[in-house]
DNA sequence: ATAGAAGTTTGAGATGAATCAAGGGGTTCA
DNA sequence: TGAACCCCTTGATTCATCTCAAACTTCTAT
């Protein structure tokens, strides 16, 4: 074993407890080993796979960030997802062989690669591998179930609210701050995201500014009161 | 094998081609018949599980329409979707081993129930199934990405024009018309899908009528030009 | 260092969809 | 068969967000 292989290994990835690896015990872990055959480097701004690419793997998040978007012909743009450290991207790949959307790296990232056809076949001896993944994937459509809700009946102020607890909640399991965060993405692309325009995103974040609810410079936010955020998302706007 | 076995086999289903059936080989099909344990009736109105209830089974919908839908405590409501013959549902539940939606009927019908652990077990063994199931769970996923698209981005015709071109094509593959379709849902369901209130989906029917692209009578709708629709959806209204 | 590009903020005005309101039509169930 | 209820349509008005525009700030690369 030389010394790369040590340290890609799942069981040893401080990941481990976020990622493919959740709940298999040791025994198992070490199946796992053998899924992934390499780590790729992806530079900021440029893509771990686009949309019409042959699917081959998943891949799971080392360092960095991610979008995944949807460009259709036309023009039309959105922002299905962002993704850190510990999630695993390319699900949607797995339906027709090919995935329907582009992942593009926002900071310098590491991949692993998990070829798909090694993850079904170490599956089918590890049950909990088996039921890790299909849970994996149902939680993608949780989450997506979240977003509709979201771009579907919340106000500007509840979406950018709903966004930025998220971000916070996801980033405090990963062992950053719950209350500071810097945002890897720019107005447009949050805007995208939560369906609204890059000047919209801008003037909601002025507006929380003003109420004493974050302080913003730039990309680095700070949370002052996160149960104004969580009032926000939680209370629909009463009828009268 | 009494007479009600042979009824409920699944590879004696009219829907395998559409449903959990579809690709296995006539060997593995046989495998997949003590996986559907019973069949459950539910009636227009009923629900079929719903949100915090144990998850156990995934149902396959033999019979009838379906929409799921979150609500959360605060009254907002979202549907997720609309299922119909041939389709699964109950994929949210895999996750947290309990439903985060509501599953409503909307017509009498019938689902085939699942129990999960056969699924994963049988999956195990036939990998032609396990396969089939990933896939299935990436549709969703995909289906999902395109909702979104549609509620960030498109505008109230388009949404409109992308939600009959969808049903219509779902129910086309199922060997109905083209260009024919009976709504089983209320405008405002509609709405609550298409993140849009039950007044604007009916003004734009109007409009739609209004321009001869489609007919419509209460829950009937006859599509009189479907490249309208067509373009509608995949024309980016244009800068100037 | 500096120029240019990219990203952000803010203002003013336009607009699409929501809201409020009322009336009509179907469906369902007694 | 009738009546109540639900669903749908349409109009008038309001409002949130988009669009257009301009200026400012921060990053990037030469």
């Amino acid at each position: 074993m030389n010394p790369e292989a040590i340290k890609v290994a799942c069981s040893n990835c401080n990941l481990r407890e976020l990622c493919m690896p959740m709940g298999l015990s040791e025994h198992d872990l070490e199946r796992l080993d053998d899924l992934v055959t390499t780590r790729r480097k992806v530079k900021r701004g440029a893509t771990l796979f686009s949309n019409g690419e042959k699917f081959t793997s998943l891949y799971a998040i080392r360092t960095g960030f991610f979008k995944t978007c949807l460009a259709s012909e036309d023009g039309r743009d959105q922002v299905t997802g962002f993704q850190m450290a510990g999630e695993i991207i390319g699900l949607d790949g797995i339906v027709n062989d090919q995935h329907s959307c582009d992942a593009v790296a926002l900071e310098d990232a590491e991949v692993c690669v998990m070829p798909f056809d090694r993850i079904e076949e170490i599956s089918r001896e590890v049950t909990a591998l088996q039921h890790h993944v299909h849970k994996i994937m149902s939680r993608e459509i949780v989450r997506e179930h979240g977003v509709m809700l979201l771009l579907g009946s919340m106000r500007a102020e509840e979406r950018l609210a709903a966004f930025l607890l998220n971000l916070v909640q996801r980033l405090h399991s990963r062992g950053f701050s719950q209350t500071e965060l810097v945002l890897r993405m720019t107005r447009e692309e949050i805007g995208s995201y939560l369906g609204l325009k890059l000047e919209t995103v801008s003037r909601t974040f002025s507006k929380f500014v003003d109420d004493g609810i974050v302080e913003v410079k730039q990309r680095h936010v700070k949370i002052l009161n996160i149960e104004a955020l969580q009032r926000m998302v939680n209370t629909q706007p009463q009828c009268h």
